[in-house]
RNA sequence: GUGCCCAUAGCUCAGUUGGAUAGAGCAACGGCCUUCUAAGCCGUGUGUCCGGGGUUCGAAUCCCUGUGGGCACGCCA
């Protein structure tokens, strides 16, 4: 059954439509007016355009090959028996090709305002996952350079889709992991040393692939100004260890301090150091053996994931015996699942792609359901500056920082522009037009919504009224409907938005909301002389206001009280 | 070459998982401030939903195929 608390306005007329008609066909098959013998899966939904009344179903047609006979028929049938004493509907017509549209009274509406203005923060949430437990893993950019661009639009859809799911009632955690083993951390390391030689003058030679950033530069000069020469004559292995050890420091503190700033805040940052530490790998790979998942081919050992579609097998542990960086991913994701997370999200670059199949063929393999690992790809971000495309390499140091977007573009906007767009497409982040405060700028359309509000409100010198002891049915312009029925929306749009994964949808709806209040705003004054109408009024601004703030806290955007 | 992703208005993109006449923003043009913020509102028009087949009551959406673009194909991560 259905849990009856928590359930939004919106879904609860939905089912109270689809029981209606689910009882309408019923009757008319004891009535012996159509004979089926099992119900299809049929939608309730709101239709896009308004004249299809408030809801609409397209059982009919769905309906009508099993009981024989024409979709406007049994449309007609179902309206025709629909139960209505209660006078909950006030039409029900059939239309097209057999739509049943509802027309709902609108008494219904006026419940929405009291409900959001009695659960404030909380409204928008729901129970819809249970407590169900989902880890959020995204990010998890390597240690050894900063954030960029595509680093920080995982930043802000990772953010934002964990804070859906926390508000669709999942109890989520944010998840970092640290790539700070293996072979890019030698690199480091060789890269660390060459530039620790040269700054005292030696003549070092720099490893080809090494890290060219101006950032290890400064990170080095950072380490000299705590320890000078004292690492210049000692033994090469110790010295690096040592560079590493203390540039991974600084790099983490910025990376962490980076991410605060943009808003994102995790639970858990996972070194992978500590897994080569605690044995957990070589535990991982010998359960893989003993279930005869790996093989020996010149000198490796070899994961079989091409039985599990993958192109191609895949290197556990290398001819000189230190395991790859997949080897150490399996075991954190064993280790995510004994855990006890249900569902496990990896954000991901798209260049990632090819991981996809050989990651799910070794949660399969440990024996979990590798449906519950969702790997959700994102498209690169490709960056304009004065109209060029800014080319960006971690390697050779050329990209444009998270720290440097905040700085320039802001934390608002750079996120909005973000979430935006699908993960699924290309994103063109043109740093001119993002920097502009002007309209072109989508974000300041929604925050100016939330500003006009409060100025609304600090405009009104009397007392807010009460929510039970307003007669809201006073609000009947067009645009006062219209804004009452897309607050209602919220909570739907956010399971929906947290089931499908898709952060983009909220900043849809956010817009939406806002122009919708704009458009109210304009052709509605709130402080009026009518002392009810102003009421109300004040009830629905409210209750916007509400309404928007609790979006863009999920985006991770400021709600400005004034523009 | 093989695999994955993308292709929708002049530009940037949505499109509620298969529903009714495909929508926003920007750009263009015209109107609206003595009023709670004009970073706003109202109006004007634009489509070979990349091409071609198929599935069905119904396709931008699902399947096949062709074209164009991006990415990946390492004992790197």
């Amino acid at each position: 059954m259905e849990e009856e608390v928590g359930m939004s306005i919106v879904t609860s007329m939905r089912e109270k439509i689809r029981l209606r008609v689910i009882e309408a066909l019923m009757r008319a098959r004891d009535a012996k007016k159509i004979s089926y013998r099992q119900l299809p899966e049929f939608v309730v939904e709101v239709p896009r355009d308004k004249t299809h009344g408030d809801f609409a179903a397209n059982i009919a047609m769905l309906l009508a090959k099993e009981a024989k006979t024409s979709p406007r028929n049994i449309a007609q049938l179902i309206a025709d028996n629909m139960q209505n004493e209660d006078g909950f509907l006030e039409k029900v017509e059939v239309a097209g090709a057999g739509f049943l549209n509802f027309f709902l009274n609108t008494s219904w509406i006026y419940e929405v305002l009291p409900k959001v203005i009695a659960e404030d923060q909380r409204y928008g949430t729901s129970a819809y996952g249970n407590g169900e437990k989902i880890q959020v893993e995204f990010v998890s950019a390597n240690p050894t350079g900063l954030l960029h661009m595509g680093n920080a639009r995982g930043a802000a859809l990772g953010d934002a889709l964990s804070s859906l799911l926390e508000a669709a009632g999942y109890d989520v955690t944010r998840e970092f992991y640290i790539n700070d083993a293996g072979n890019q951390i030698d690199n480091f390391g060789r890269s660390l040393e060459a530039r620790y030689l040269q700054l005292h003058g030696q003549d070092a030679l720099f490893p080809e692939d090494g890290y060219h950033g101006e950032d290890i530069v400064d990170t080095v000069k950072n380490i000299i100004e705590q320890v000078q020469d004292k690492y210049l004559n000692i033994d090469s292995e110790l010295r690096r260890e040592f560079l590493i050890q203390k540039a991974l420091e600084e790099k983490l503190a910025s990376i962490r301090y980076d991410l605060a700033r943009f808003g994102v805040d995790y639970d858990v940052w996972f070194s992978e150091q500590s897994l080569h530490d605690s044995g957990i790998i070589s535990q991982t790979l010998q359960e893989l053996q003993e279930k005869d998942y790996i093989y020996e081919k010149e000198g490796a050992l070899w994961f079989k994931s091409t039985i599990f579609g993958d192109e191609k097998d895949e290197v556990m542990v290398r001819s000189n015996g230190i395991p790859t960086y997949f080897a150490a991913d399996i075991a954190y994701h064993r280790n995510k699942f004994e855990r006890g997370f249900n569902q496990v999200i990896n954000i991901w670059g798209a260049d990632h792609h090819g991981h996809v199949a050989r990651m799910k063929g070794a949660v399969t393999a440990l024996g979990y359901n590798a449906d519950n690992l969702q790997i959700m790809l994102m498209q690169l971000v490709r960056l304009y500056r004065d109209g060029d495309i800014v080319r960006m390499s971690k390697r050779s140091g050329q990209y444009i920082t998270l720290s440097e977007l905040i700085d320039e573009v802001g934390k608002d906007a750079a996120r909005y522009f973000f979430v935006m767009r699908n993960p699924d497409s290309h994103l063109d982040f043109d740093l001119d037009l993002a920097k502009e405060e002007s309209a072109e700028n989508p974000v300041y359309y929604v925050q100016y919504a939330h500003a006009r509000i409060n100025s609304i409100i600090k405009a009104f010198t009397g007392e807010m009224p009460c929510g039970n002891e307003v007669d809201l049915s006073v609000l009947k312009e067009q645009a006062e409907v219209e804004l009452i029925r897309k607050i209602a929306d919220l909570p739907d749009e956010i399971i929906g938005a947290a089931i499908s994964r898709e952060p983009h949808r909220m900043t849809r709806y956010a817009h939406e909301l806002a122009s919708q209040f704009h458009s109210f705003y304009n052709s509605c004054r709130v402080l009026t002389d009518d002392q009810d109408l102003r009421n109300a009024r004040l009830l629905l601004v409210d209750a916007t206001r509400i309404t928007l703030r609790n979006v863009l806290e999920l985006l991770g955007i400021s709600a400005p009280e004034r523009m």
